[in-house]
DNA sequence: CGGATGGTTGATAGTCATCAAGATGGGTGG
DNA sequence: CCACCCATCTTGATGACTATCAACCATCCG
């Protein structure tokens, strides 16, 4: 495998996908962008990339396993705030900042790509193509955070857990994964937290969607039986797959 | 008063206060920016600036008065996604899609500023400082967006009502505007839709403030009597002024 | 094996949506 | 200039959804 090859699958497995650019920079700007990369951390379940408040140097884009990000508020109460699944971006929020207004763990034993900013910043003044990622990157974050914020405002637990499910599904598919058959990498409270449901609310919709035939729940694996029954409980467009 | 300052005082009102760029470009390169910007657009009460489903040409900074933006769902129901006060940029929901995922309507009768897109990035590849404002521009909003979700899952009635308020009064105070008093220029229907509530659930909760004395409500107009309390109900930080 | 963590299930109560009706107020036309 | 009207806002009564409390079960791991 040439060096170039080489360069082309870790950008690929890494800053690639993460950063959703597909096919739009040369051979040899993947090269520069993938120099600025260093490459593969290993972290366990649990394990930290940043805590709240620790200053802002580097994004991460998520190569294997699942994070979630999360706040801790005065009266010591966690809220979760997204999770990330292979090849998404960690740490968007901190751009403006400077310090990390979130943490970041690990959901399961994971790896990471770490794309130190400063770096990407500059070399997305000189690749057009990077800065223009980088802004459709940042407006389609912005995006689905405004879909969730429909979802939490106005949808009932049977809403939030379907879309989310929905949600999930496609972010899977997207990676050539399963859509209909994965794994929950969260637990159920976390679910609970982000959805603004008590776990017990989640639990019970689980079951009683299990009931229903459009899953089977078995612990964290979840398997979509009826998509379009899925998408009718969480009125949301049925279209596509 | 010279070419350069015209440049300089419209360039303030429109895109720099709307970007937030406190002097970080020189004189010159404000020059260019302005350049690029169509200046003082006006429009009168419910009229629209682009509707969902637009193609996506330009971002809009406001320059006087007040703009929502809404998507209308399936069922014909109305949601709205933000309000936009003086100083503040719309439409960065849709640079990732080509099209505008939201409309924005004027809440009362306003000016823009339109700056077109394709000349923005483009601008923002030569302009370093500019490109690096865009980056923490969209950061923040993403930020700005996680805090609305916590709110809109985990809080209750009365901490959602104050937070909003509070929110407004930063942001008036921040465009040097009075953070205690000031006015409400979307209906109560709006702040109901964008908050989770019913109308019915916002007037109660502004009467209720207002009979402890927090606040004084007179229509559209609210005065915020004790902050201190607001910012205990609503639960929220309240260091700072 | 035993504690701990996470998940499920049941009973009760609280918050807020909904329905209904009245009050206010701004804008328009006579 | 006033009166009317429609949209907006307020207030009250009832009920639904889901949080909470409590107990039990499963699973993992030392």
């Amino acid at each position: 495998m040439s060096d170039n090859q080489k360069f082309i699958v870790s950008c690929q497995e890494c800053s690639l996908s993460a950063l959703c650019i597909p096919k739009s920079l040369s051979v040899d700007e993947m090269d520069q962008v993938d120099a600025e990369i260093k490459r593969a951390k290993p972290l366990q379940k649990n394990g930290s990339i940043f805590d709240m408040g620790d200053t802002f140097k580097s994004l991460y884009a998520v190569r294997s396993g699942a994070f979630k990000s999360y706040s801790i508020d005065e009266s010591g109460e966690e809220h979760v705030v997204g999770f990330f699944l292979p090849g998404e971006l960690i740490g968007l929020d901190a751009i403006h900042m400077g310090t990390h207004p979130t943490s970041a763990k690990a959901l399961e034993t994971s790896t990471l790509c770490e794309i130190p900013y400063d770096q990407m910043e500059t070399l997305s003044g000189k690749i057009h193509n990077l800065q223009s990622h980088m802004y459709r990157v940042l407006s389609s974050e912005i995006r689905e955070d405004q879909e969730l914020q429909m979802l939490l405002g106005k949808k009932t637990a049977d809403e939030k857990i379907g879309s989310f499910l929905l949600n999930l599904s496609r972010r899977y598919q997207q990676r050539h994964l399963s859509g209909t058959l994965f794994r929950l990498p969260m637990a159920r409270t976390d679910i609970g937290n982000y959805l603004g449901l008590a776990v017990e609310t989640v639990s019970r919709v689980l079951t009683r969607m299990q009931q229903q035939d459009i899953l089977k729940v078995e612990g964290k694996d979840v398997e979509i039986l009826d998509t379009h029954q899925l998408c009718h409980v969480a009125h949301n467009d049925c279209s596509v797959g």
